[in-house]
RNA sequence: GCUCCUAUCGUCUAGAGGCCUAGGACGGGGCCCUCUCAAGGCCUAAACCCGGGUUCGAAUCCCGGUAGGAGCGCCA
């Protein structure tokens, strides 16, 4: 049997960090086990549904590599399938049609609630053995009902909370088709997993409950049941559930932070799932080694500190080449030139080490890629004392009579004249670097003037030596 | 209210009855290294929600509390 895993966000907003894990365990399951994965966009809910959020969910699952085995599915376009299935389970008596209005409904549930029973349909449009059903209101269109069973109990096997057994007669008959014919989720949810092929339902543990009512429509359709995985949901650092209004941001947010995807479903991925004390995972090894046997029931808040740490990790030890676009993206970002500096992964090379983002390595980088505007003003009073003009424009002279421009010969013609003059390497690499980065941090002194090329290193440091000539 | 779920350091987690004096990681504190910022190395503080049971033995199994959460739509 082929595993087949999907994806089913309902368009009504962008790709949370909670859909993108959800959606990154469907994806890894899948390819563990050699099978498919698709995406399928629940937009039955006209009102709510809008093409951004559609193609703002596509955009996000492009940028963390999650790719479909199949062209998109949409609901909307599957109505006549629906329609259907509706007509075949009326044929077969396992759905009915039910004319109460939603006025009426309403009042049932209030009385209900204030009964404190739990709020459900009281079945008065259950055709039943002996039962007399009302007659049919004047020029009231039905809705349909799935005809659930009184008792008994469902099973679900859930391969994460284990068996979760629910009685039959907490449940009502729900509601499958709306009185202008369109079908509902839970119904559309069904038809779709059983059309499909779906093997393994992984989804939000918010989904729980209508698991039972899922079965037994599956059960009256005579089709297998597939299994389930109810991931739980990640909370925000404080504890409370994330939502539009309390830090819930969509995952294009957090490569506007500087993450790398792969940083970010790893992440992810250890937020609920473990294997051992391993930390870093490849997506090679999520794909070897992900399993439902490792993955937490709880909720698990999510860290920012953590999320940085992993990315840091990757941008430290991936390939300089697989970073080069996603920092280009940023250095633009920004406002910086990167055709106007040095190569990219050589930048990524030296400066992967002191950023945890792409976002501080494009603040840390600009100075490559564009003229310098300001000296950072406190760095600049630390460094640029008259000692310190005196020192750059002798070295600049030096350094304008190198032979060539290459880290080991920069390394040995500032280490040298710091030694020449029996000084400390930081008096002398503090200055130049303020007066030419900017600022007093930038990679080691004799990468730093390197990367930036022999022509505006020596313009730099000469506009050094006058600004600090211009003070004293 | 009813049904369902969850509960180990601040956070993510390891843990499948003895291997637990509860391990790892992030973050915190300290020391070392050092041309800056980092990185790295070493050390350190920090947790089994509570109460009963089962058992020779429980973080692990059972029951009951408590606390958090989800669902109870002609939303998905």
């Amino acid at each position: 049997m082929t595993v087949i895993t999907r994806f089913a966000p309902s368009p009504t907003g962008f790709l949370h960090i909670g859909g993108a894990r959800t959606a990154l365990f469907s994806f890894v399951y899948a390819k563990r086990h050699g099978g498919k994965f698709l995406l399928r966009i629940e937009d039955t809910d006209r009102e709510r549904s809008t093409q951004e959020a559609v193609d703002a969910i596509f955009e996000g699952m492009k940028w963390l590599g999650l790719n479909s085995d199949f062209d998109e599915i949409y609901q909307t376009k599957r109505f006549d399938r629906y329609a259907e299935v509706v007509q075949q389970m009326l044929a077969a008596g396992t759905a009915y049609h039910c004319y109460a209005s939603k006025e009426e409904l309403d009042q049932m549930r209030a009385e209900q609630q204030a009964r404190k029973e739990k709020p459900r349909y009281d079945g008065r449009w259950r055709p039943e053995a002996g039962k007399v059903l009302p007659t049919p209101p004047e020029g009231v269109k039905p809705v349909v009902r799935f005809k659930n069973p009184v008792d008994g109990q469902v099973v679900l096997k859930d391969l994460i909370k284990g068996d979760i057994v629910f009685d039959n007669k907490e449940l009502d008959d729900l509601i499958i088709a709306r009185g202008d014919g369109v079908p509902t989720y839970n119904f559309c949810v069904v038809v779709d997993d059983y059309d499909m092929g779906i093997t393994h339902v992984i989804r939000g543990d918010d989904h729980v409950n209508n698991t039972p009512r899922q079965i037994n429509i599956l059960q009256a359709l005579g089709a297998t049941l597939p299994a389930y995985a109810h991931v739980s949901m990640i909370l925000g650092a404080d504890g409370a559930k994330l939502s539009k209004r309390h830090g819930a941001l969509g995952v294009m947010e957090y490569r506007a932070m500087g993450f790398m995807p792969d940083a970010l479903l790893n992440y992810l991925i250890r937020l609920g799932w473990s294997h051992g004390d391993q930390e870093l995972f490849t997506r090679e090894e999520m794909f070897a080694k992900f399993d439902f046997d490792h993955v937490s029931a709880s909720p698990a808040r999510f860290d920012m500190e953590k999320a940085y740490w992993v990315n840091h990790q990757y941008l430290k030890s991936i390939d300089p080449a697989i970073v080069a676009p996603e920092f280009d993206w940023h250095l633009r970002r920004i406002g910086a030139d990167p055709a106007k500096g040095p190569d990219l992964k050589a930048v990524i090379e030296q400066q992967r080490e002191r950023c945890r983002t792409l976002v501080e390595m494009a603040e840390k980088s600009k100075f490559l890629f564009e003229d310098l505007e300001a000296y950072n003003e406190k760095d600049a009073a630390k460094h640029f004392t008259a000692d310190a003009a005196v020192l750059l424009e002798e070295l600049a002279a030096n350094l304008s009579a190198l032979p060539e421009w290459t880290a080991p010969a920069l390394h040995e013609a500032v280490n040298g004249f710091a030694e020449g003059k029996g000084l400390g390497l930081g008096k002398i690499a503090q200055p130049i670097r303020v007066a030419v980065v900017g600022m007093a941090i930038s990679p080691p002194i004799d990468q730093t003037l390197f990367l930036l090329g022999r022509e505006r290193t020596l313009a730099r440091l000469a506009a050094a030596v006058a600004t600090i000539k211009s003070k004293n």
